[in-house]
DNA sequence: GTGAAAGCGCTAACAC
DNA sequence: GTGTTAGCGCTTTCAC
């Protein structure tokens, strides 16, 4: 294909040597206008573009952020991506996106890539198998790291977490404010923290109401709808079957009502369903979904910025130290949960 | 943060010289097996990491292939990214996702960072906004770029699309069968080519059965829910209200069903509804929705496959061909459309 | 205001 | 089987 035009080729078009033609591109002070005049239009007659690889090589910096996510067709990580992409972009890097499926070789394969790739920061959310977090730590020890959502705490790495405890209190708060009873839970991956804090969150609305408390009130799920309602279905065999769920992720609600609504139980007149995420499908399914938005976009760009100043900050000196941010979430009520108290059919 | 180490570190530290490290990570043939050994051992102990910013300035190329799509949170897209994403690594690439998010600018500045950072191939789908394809032009060039289901013509660029017309022809066949008479069409961009097929499949199938036709039956929309349902209000106050829709995109169909049941208006009873693309919301939606399914991960898949394919073409001789592959779609009735043409309640 | 020269980290002839 | 050398394309002192 076309030869690759390089600034030794636009030097001796126009007469300048290449040490010329870089100052002419990065407008150095010291350069006439007219050479630089001479040097852009060259450039763009003879179709020059920089080569990024060597400019990398040879300042040390590829101008790339990497980051790795479960996968970007959750709303919540595609809205993220969308935060992150605005800042960094106007920072002027470039975002390198990779996906772990959620699982541990993926993740580390991600991050090995992007190391090799000489990103310059990595912007980062737990793949929901992972428990060795050793890829992170070497990572972090190169180049500055922020998690976002699913993160776990090391001294060399940002967070930037939504308040998933005050969440889940809002979330099992309202189901009990419309006069549910008994309340179980489905939640995720259990060794990633937010669905942990969630759980926690439901533990203690539960416990501040003296509510029914069950261990296998609390059933751990894969995420998607499968899951979701098969636990459901366990749930409603269970010798005291619950009359709300709280889910910690809205497919999974979802799985929920599709199990109840095979039964012919309604929601929410007999059973009251809450989810967490705000994705795009809880306000599409019938009844609506109440939820807990977790304001995905903003919280993918704090990350970037945080990610953006501790690069700055690595440039000036050594004088670092990690962030940690946490950001409101907010009690979605749609038509899942809403029922009055009065008006409860309780079944018992 | 921690000092990168080199080649010129390990070869140090065992007492060889750089190119013999360099011969040993690359499996020469004649190298010793001592030799290797002992420069994995170093370079695990000493955390070696290739700088491929050196190898690829080095080599000519980064290892690197780019993607440019509209937006990864349509499961059409992010299931035609896994499908790319799983050719990809094992041929040994990895993946730089852009998204355009159908705007030109986005377009064009995606395309040129990726051709600054040296990505070997591009695989990508038209933004909504573009109608000057010379970006692409431009890229093809260099390297070889594949097309996949929003796509342009080009002496040298290869394309991967479905059968947009047949699965138009499928959809609104199916509506015929189902007992509709007077059946409208909401659009996308109109300057996208599968958009622009699905609307000669549309007419194709009008013309065959002799059903009537209306200039304002065919309504152009942006890519959301509102402008679907807009565009369904406007149909409704038409003075020949149609009794069915095909719509280009399961989004607009979804929008369309929102204005429906705000006029209480039943589907499928009285108003047929099918969409395009198979999006996760179709299945979600009360009453679920049919639509065509568009094969996203083999679509992908075969994107990759193509230019994978190129690559190694490109790599022994100059005998470049474009590639244009068509794959089948296939229709999903579900209950949106699913009603028997005897059981018609038309409205005249 | 411009040029000369060195070097970022790696690879690939070519020696030996 | 290993070393020597040159160079990928660019930036950056340091001269002048």
């Amino acid at each position: 294909m076309a030869k690759k035009v390089t600034i030794v080729d636009i030097a001796a078009k126009i007469g300048v040597t290449p040490s010329a033609v870089s100052k002419a591109f990065s407008d150095h002070p010291r350069i006439s206008p007219e050479t630089k005049q001479a040097v852009l239009r060259a450039a763009k007659e003879m179709g020059y573009r920089p080569n990024v690889l060597a400019t990398g090589l040879r300042k040390g910096k590829s101008g790339l952020i990497g980051v790795v996510v479960p996968a970007v067709h959750y709303s919540f990580f595609s809205n993220a991506i969308k935060g992150i992409e605005e800042l960094v972009s106007t920072a002027g890097f470039n975002l390198v996106i990779t996906q772990s499926h959620d699982n541990y070789e993926n993740e580390t394969r991600n991050i090995n890539a992007l190391l090799r790739a000489r990103v310059e920061g990595m912007i980062a959310s737990l793949a929901g198998e992972t428990t060795d977090y050793s890829a992170y730590r070497d990572a972090a020890r190169d180049i500055p790291v922020v998690l976002f959502d699913r993160t776990f705490t090391d001294e060399n790495i940002s967070e930037v977490t939504i308040d998933d405890f005050g969440g889940a209190v809002a979330a099992v708060q309202h189901l009990v404010d419309m006069g549910y009873k008994r309340i179980a839970h489905l939640s995720g991956y259990k060794n990633i923290l937010p669905f942990a804090k969630r759980i926690e969150g439901y533990k203690h609305v539960l416990m501040k109401h003296r509510l029914y408390m069950d261990d296998d009130y609390i059933c751990e799920c894969m995420p998607n709808r499968q899951e979701g309602q098969a636990a459901m279905e366990r749930l409603l065999s269970h010798r005291q079957p619950p009359d709300a769920i709280f889910a910690a992720s809205d497919v999974l609600a979802y799985g929920a009502m599709l199990a109840l609504q095979k039964r012919g139980i309604r929601v929410p007149q007999d059973f009251g369903v809450i989810g967490f995420s705000n994705e795009e499908l809880s306000s599409i399914v019938t009844p609506s979904m109440s939820t807990v938005d977790q304001h995905s976009e903003i919280l993918g760009a704090m990350a970037a910025k945080v990610l953006i100043d501790q690069l700055h900050i690595e440039n000036r000196d050594n004088a670092f130290r990690p962030v940690r941010k946490i950001i409101n979430s907010d009690l979605i009520i749609r038509d899942s949960s809403r029922r009055l108290a009065s008006a409860s059919t309780s079944k018992k």
